[in-house]
DNA sequence: TTGTGTGTTATAGTTCTATTATAACAATTA
DNA sequence: TAATTGTTATAATAGAACTATAACACACAA
């Protein structure tokens, strides 16, 4: 699976890459059971820290994404991923909520924020061939 | 309009006072030509400094919100509010895109999230009285 | 056994952001 | 004139993000 780092981007590299990994879980690019590279080898693909990617790892594991074996490496979790239970609903609202009040604000009606919701499902959907 | 604060968020506080405005301007809590406390005032009343609070008000005006006149003070856009022009809906799609990613993950279905997103429409609406 | 490749830990340093603290300035209004 | 606006300038602190190196522990393969 391809990743792109912006260095430039105000949102943290380490950020960038747990959600491109989630969203290549969600698109199916990544599988379960799939090996991720080494801490060493991604860092010297996207030409960045080692430190930095074994941030994100830790991150990705500390939610249930993924599987780190000593030395074997890390993993997409095969034993299924974490649910929707209560902290995460109140996570999601709370990064929603601001996104809908700006909706509100600049008269994006209810139906036309659905509508992109609907767009970024349908998008992850057809990824899964 | 009250205004909460939380100094051990990972959230920026000059961030979290904008979400708040916005949220207030969504929910009609603040509305178009009413003032907002002076950024000595707001400040004093949440216990922080003046520069933060400043940020703030700049990063509103700066996006449509807000009008500042050099002697009289902070107001809410008498003029209307930023429109659903391309920037916004480019970063609205990036900071969606996550989520919705996440959301798949966690078998949280498409019905689901938006019926999420419909509630915080609805409680923005209710509180417009 | 000896490498090699895992993740892990430790230490250090740099850069940038967020926040605070003071102070002063310019312009309006009471 | 005095008080109150936002604005600007300067400085300092704390913390996050990122990098650079190095070393360690463990498993597996040649």
């Amino acid at each position: 699976m391809l990743l792109r780092i912006d260095l430039q981007s105000e949102v943290p590299i380490y950020t960038q890459l747990v959600n491109q990994i989630i969203e290549g879980i969600a698109g199916r690019q990544l599988t379960p059971g799939e090996a991720l590279p080494s801490v060493r080898g991604m860092a010297a693909d996207l030409g960045i820290n080692l430190h930095t990617v074994n941030k994100a790892y830790q991150l990705l594991k500390q939610e249930g994404y993924v599987q780190i074996h000593r030395q074997k490496g890390v993993i997409i979790n095969p034993d299924g991923f974490p649910s929707a239970d209560d902290d995460y609903m109140v996570r999601m609202r709370e990064q929603l909520r601001p996104l809908v009040a700006e909706a509100v604000c600049r008269e994006h009606t209810e139906e036309q924020f659905v509508e992109e919701c609907r767009n970024l499902f349908q998008q992850f959907k057809a990824e899964r061939l």
